[in-house]
DNA sequence: GTCTATAATTCGATAGAC
DNA sequence: GTCTATCGAATTATAGAC
């Protein structure tokens, strides 16, 4: 970044981009809106970003790269207390950035929780972007999780944390709303929802 | 219906929307690539369906009118089994159809069930089309639902179906790729795949 | 870096012959 | 009912002045 003024450009850019697609998905949402909602040129967002789909990658590693390397963090902190964790702790580390990160400062929250839910529905190949980002901690906490549940397939275990996501989403979706499971951003709130959502996937992942 | 050959259009149109929206996505999906795949007209598409999303629309309802009609069905059967089902009899009750759906005939059948997955994660205001057809049988489902868990309140009640669909929606949309636990359209897979998301999901409705 | 203007395609939808 | 041809608008992306 040369200068404050691009680096104001850029964010205004990533971020009305974050919004539209949170909404409106990757194809229903066209440069012109992201332009018109930054209050950029049209022009500016091929200048800083090239083309649309290397605007939507710059998104979605914004987000996932500090909620990826959070969850690698507490993975290893497990690890150094016990060689085989519990599926408890295990999911605690696996849901818990996610859900912090977007309780985080004083931005939205919920556009970034809806972002992460779409980059799992996008068709191909830009779901192959996103999954490329999201997914670097996937094998890693897999490889544990199989320690953690000897006698499940890997297959198994594949599926099963894809259901954990599948949830996780549907609770980032639906917070703040009346009648969500989260209902603010507050430590404590999130703490409850965290613990909460171990509590029903804990025995799911235990089934066979 | 006029006559076969009219028949015939109509449904080679349906069958191709039906596919290329549940790969696609909507927005993602050309009114010419639908003609291209049915083997028809461009013209005729607008002929026969008027705009592109009353063709949307006409897909869901062939799939939505079915199964809807199914849950309810199921729902009434358990209603007049015992005034106050178990959690595991209404789980099966809501999750079967949507699941048996796609065993139905020769057809794709995995097709239906991406397709079904799309409904739900549409932007609006495609999505409120899909909505409307599909959940005519949610609150006939919350008032028995209700019944079999009275120390839980609505709100409860109500986040709790959405997790419920949250998991349905991944498996639907997993079906047929690798690692899948839908892999399937045969009667023995579908069968597997109820039984172990009610067995999946019943300990995380009664938990507090 | 930001802007105007525009190229090159593609979209949904329609008119009209047959 | 089916076809060709096309309209008007929208899209991503670029060229070039400032």
């Amino acid at each position: 970044m040369s200068n404050a003024t691009t680096t104001d450009t850029k964010t205004q850019i990533l971020d009305a981009t974050e919004h539209l697609i949170a909404e409106k998905a990757f194809a229903g949402t066209t440069l012109r809106n992201i332009a018109s909602a930054a209050g950029v040129n049209l022009a500016a967002v091929h200048y800083h970003f090239g083309s649309k789909e290397d605007l939507f990658r710059a998104v979605v590693q914004r987000i996932a790269k500090p909620v990826v390397a959070r969850q690698l963090d507490m993975l290893n902190q497990l690890k150094q207390k016990t060689v085989v964790p519990s599926v408890e702790d295990l999911l605690t580390a696996f849901l818990t950035p996610p859900l912090e990160f977007i309780s985080g400062g004083a931005s939205p929250g919920i556009v970034q929780a809806q972002f992460m839910g779409r980059c799992r529905t996008e068709p191909e190949p830009i779901q192959s972007v996103a999954r490329q980002e999201f997914s670097a901690s996937m094998d890693s906490f897999l490889d544990v999780l199989q320690r953690a549940l000897p006698d499940q397939s890997r297959s198994q275990l594949d599926w099963k944390l894809d259901l954990v996501i599948a949830v996780l989403i549907q609770v980032q979706m639906q917070a703040g709303k009346p009648n969500a499971l989260l209902q603010s951003n507050r430590p404590k709130d999130i703490q409850n929802t965290i613990s909460t959502l171990v509590d029903f996937m804990t025995p799911a992942m235990r089934a066979s």
